[in-house]
DNA sequence: TTCGTAACTGCAGACGATTACAATTAATAA
DNA sequence: TTATTAATTGTAATCGTCTGCAGTTACGAA
């Protein structure tokens, strides 16, 4: 093939007989012009088929009307939907969106923002990977003035907006839900402790067990790596514990989903020998047996606020203070959650 | 926020003392440069955390090093994991990756490709939403000689390079599976007829059909719209088929999935009573009871192919002729299958 | 007849980076 | 000493678009 060239504004200009800078106006259709001169203008350009060329208006005007986004992986149904929801609005909005992954890896955040900035866009929006643990490069940002957004996986000390789930509210709620099924004994399966939505969680399940005036346990708050073998362990040891929980609340519905399949290999009933419940809805979760109950996390009305927040920072609607929108997680009560004990 | 102004290479060419070419040559580490002056700049760039603006780049070398990728829907595991390869590939041979999603709308479709050659693109990866049924956008990418490649949901008569999953053999593959399990009435739901998926794996189905002798019953062909009432209407109508067919063979996991659920809620057991088979293998197929027997489409797979075809390309490395690249797929036997009707 | 004023259009200089070509200097050869 | 050449750096044009300012008409008013 043949490099295919794109007509130019120049080229207008010279079937025309005109400056490039009349087709320019009469294409922004400035008042300022000669209608008639506009008019065939705008019917050359049409017959010639010509688009702007984004790359020379962004320059220009030094404003690309693009926007990046940066998630830990793309084929997780939840940033999915987030990244849906970012594009859509984004589209209404006239911008356009470059994804990136950092595959929960630091490093990768780090080169993905790199990229971003070099490509000139207008803002970023930004869901931090499980890896990161330092935050020199979002500071970097920060001083720089480069507009940006956290959501969902953010970190709290940074002075920029952030949109983020009521993890506490949403454990509260399911660990309620477990606790009004009569449960007492709950535990509840943590990831690495210094993951915020660890921390937050277990923070909701606290609240409630002392809402229903049931001791804290440290022995029934487990901690699993989140990989497969980090699960069944964590599955096998509450099948040894003694007395056996009633229940068991784990932080992300992965994690619920191994603990299940493990226990139904080893012929424990659900929920008739204990209760299951775990966090996020992810589409899995609707369909095992029995289906899961969980906390349902909107995350395309997530990706559409975060950015519409961007944006309104970007048009300067938004205040100069940085916000925090907190977005209320979903109670989705199924089928693995209906085990009642009897209190004594 | 102020603009956060970017250091350019006139900045250090002021600071310096030297001419903006001097600079620009020292980053390039261009060998006719006084590797003092050279090394003075490089130390200078670093300092004051210069970073090339790559629209200027673009503008000026007319390679964006950005591809553009338009998919029916993120959301979709399969997508999601075609675009996971896709970036992954692409930001090791050096590009960015803009990403658009078409709702499966053949005008979001067109907007997309619009918005992308604007943005001037050095390539697009396309795959085409269900209700595109007329190509003239594709024609006029080809005719502007802008370098494109479908996968996945390709038309075939468009002459530029395809990168597909050899649904034939796919579905002949699970067809046979089911043949070889000893059922022969074998239901195969499709979805719109002039899908191409829907037009290869009924090939498949007939072709594996009649190695095993057995003759093609048009009753036995049943059409969804792929909604969950037109899935639903299927799972229905097929229970009240006489001779109730001994297994069905649904073109997609989601078709399978509400068939299965409906089937289950009716009290129809599945593999006893009836055999059921999908196609995508789609996670929740993985874990739904009993666990659906499938066919996998490698995604990630797909994406870097179709990736690494069109990079070669750009390069010009690939033959000028477009080529068809044909993936297979791999079947996956679950529970969901393993039902064996004795033959008289 | 001359001038002011619209009404249009074009010129030229950005935006940031690259690169052919010219210019300068210093060093070597004749 | 002068010509030649290599080494180093600067000048200016370019990519495609936008826009402040200046220039050119034509028109009616004085």
């Amino acid at each position: 093939m043949k490099k295919g060239r794109q007509v130019t504004m120049k080229e207008i200009a010279k079937k025309l007989g005109v400056s490039v800078s009349t087709v320019s106006r009469a294409l922004q259709d400035s008042p300022e012009l000669h209608i008639e001169t506009k008019r065939k203008i705008v019917e050359a350009a049409k017959e010639m088929n010509y688009r702007p060329n984004l790359l020379a208006q962004s320059l220009r005007s030094s404003r690309s009307k693009t926007l990046g986004v940066i998630v830990p992986e793309i084929t997780s149904h939840f940033f999915a939907s987030c990244i849906s929801g970012i594009q859509d609005l984004a589209t209404t909005r006239g911008y356009n969106v470059m994804i990136c992954q950092s595959n929960e890896s630091i490093a990768q955040e780090k080169a993905n923002i790199q990229t971003l900035v070099s490509s000139q866009v207008d803002g970023l929006l930004i869901s931090l990977s499980r890896q990161t643990n330092t935050y020199e490069h979002l500071y970097e940002l920060y001083d720089r003035e480069i507009n940006f957004v956290l959501f969902d996986r953010v970190q709290e000390d940074i002075p920029v907006s952030k949109v983020t789930f009521n993890d506490v509210s949403g454990a509260y709620q399911v660990v309620k839900h477990l606790l009004e099924n009569g449960s007492r004994r709950i535990v509840y399966v943590s990831g690495p402790e210094d993951l915020y939505i660890s921390k937050k969680r277990k923070e909701g399940y606290l609240r409630a067990l002392e809402e229903f005036g049931v001791a804290e346990d440290p022995s029934l708050i487990l901690i699993s790596d989140l990989t497969l073998e980090g699960n069944l362990q964590v599955a096998q040891h509450i099948l040894r514990m003694d007395p056996r929980p009633e229940a068991v609340f784990c932080m992300i519905d992965p994690v619920a989903l191994d603990v299940l399949t493990e226990w139904k290999k080893l012929g424990i009933r659900i929920p008739e020998d204990i209760a299951l419940a775990g966090f996020t809805n992810n589409p899995s979760s609707a369909v095992v047996e029995p289906p899961l109950t969980t906390v349902a996390q909107p995350g395309y009305e997530m990706g559409k606020l975060a950015v519409s927040h961007l944006l309104d920072q970007l048009d300067g609607m938004a205040s100069e203070d940085p916000i925090s929108i907190v977005l209320d997680t979903i109670l989705v009560v199924r089928k693995s959650s209906q085990h009642f004990p009897v209190k004594k």
